[in-house]
DNA sequence: AAGCGATTACTTCCATCCTAGCATGCCGGT
DNA sequence: ACCGGCATGCTAGGATGGAAGTAATCGCTT
């Protein structure tokens, strides 16, 4: 009776969630779309169940708002919790890329290079969707290294708020060979202990990647949540 | 049919979690204890799917974890867990006081004061209970001056698991006078904007509530995880 | 007595059903 | 024409029974 349940997570609750974040990241259902449990159990195929255990999580990580006894909705884009992820991501990952300098595993270091290596070939491919896991695991060697996986992981929760603003702008050409030319200095900032370079260049990494958001907004208006609230 | 119900917060949804949360933290449950549906339900007096509700959401917090088919149980403190949050929580509150030199709300600003206020007032009644609360309070205005309390709210998020292992060594006594002291020196160099040493006070400001996590370990170890793992 | 397979008692997971509350539109009164 | 009250169809919340799985124990075999 079971389909073959592609996307691995074993459980019917998790492919539910990991599919219905997927939509909501990649845009394919825009902030506002209304959604319930019924119609999502249906185009699954499970029961209610799963669905609103799923419904449950991404309301705990604002991708849906959920109103009782009136429907759940994609969450409207947060241009505060945008900035705010924006903000965190920073002040971490220029707090570990610190850390870094002041003692580094070679093996981690290793890793980094051979990162770089993979960046480099993926660049001559115009390899985009690699560059971009290549991207996540270059700064996840980095956490990894300083022994804050933890922390990494908070990052990346973050990042689903950033990555959803940041894919309005598509076709995003994000200049891969200039992040691949930081992703260099910094792993060679690290080799040599220059904490104050090493910060620096990781400050200018991370707001390279932040769209206009005044702009999106008066693109996309209506996929933005007003700037005056009393959200939560 | 229905019982008074008496935690507010509506859903017993919520109930059920913030009693659970409660529970685990103040360590009524301790680090290990087993967890079911079924007995939580009874305890609750409500069925098991709101319980199973609140398992899987302090199961994201990392409160709990859920083997399948085989049990919940209230999660070992994990000390990389717990030292990581120390780690951001510094971070992100060292970074947001300089933002409060560099430019805070008139508003805010007499807040900390009235705040300070309080604390001394609670300070010549040695209650502890608001001044625990009054120093919550103190710390999120400094996030809402900056336009930064999503940011707090990752903190408080973080705050469980620190909180878990604080109170481990109770009978605490920490030092409230000494807190006060360095609240009222952060308030005044966010009024002269003295950047550098609002950084300082609040770097040892955060280093003060660290348990000696080592101490702790040799005394109650089975409440720990141990070091090797490749947890998640 | 020791080893090993079948059973049993437990768990979480999921499906289904029922309930309560909100929104909309109809309908009658003014 | 407008406005108040009600019927109806939607929603999520909660309760419950059974399915799938694990682990420990009992009982048989050797």
């Amino acid at each position: 009776m079971n389909e073959p349940l592609g996307t691995r997570g074993s459980s019917a609750r998790d492919i539910v969630y990991a599919g219905l974040r997927e939509q909501i990241l990649s845009l394919e259902l825009p902030p506002g779309t209304a959604l319930s449990e019924k119609d999502s159990a249906a185009a699954f195929g499970v029961s209610r169940t799963p669905v609103r255990e799923a419904f449950l999580r991404l309301a705990q990580e604002q991708l849906v708002q959920v109103l009782p006894q009136r429907g759940t909705f994609v969450s409207l884009i947060d241009p505060e919790l945008v900035e705010e992820a924006r903000f965190m991501r920073e002040q971490l990952e220029r707090a570990v890329i610190r850390l870094a300098c002041a003692g580094f595993p070679p093996l981690s270091l290793s890793a980094l290079r051979d990162n770089l290596a993979a960046q480099q070939d993926a660049m001559t491919r115009l390899d985009d969707r690699k560059l971009f896991e290549l991207d996540e695991a270059f700064h996840r060697t980095l956490f990894e290294g300083c022994g804050k996986l933890n922390t990494w992981s908070v990052i990346q929760q973050m990042n689903l708020h950033l990555n959803r603003a940041r894919l309005l702008r598509l076709a995003t050409d994000p200049h891969w060979s200039h992040l691949y030319e930081q992703h260099a200095a910094m792993a060679e900032a690290i080799a040599d202990g220059r904490e104050e370079a090493a910060d620096d260049l990781m400050r200018q990494h991370l707001r390279l990647g932040i769209a206009d958001q005044e702009l999106l907004k008066k693109e996309y208006p209506h996929y933005f949540k007003p700037e005056k609230e009393n959200a939560q």
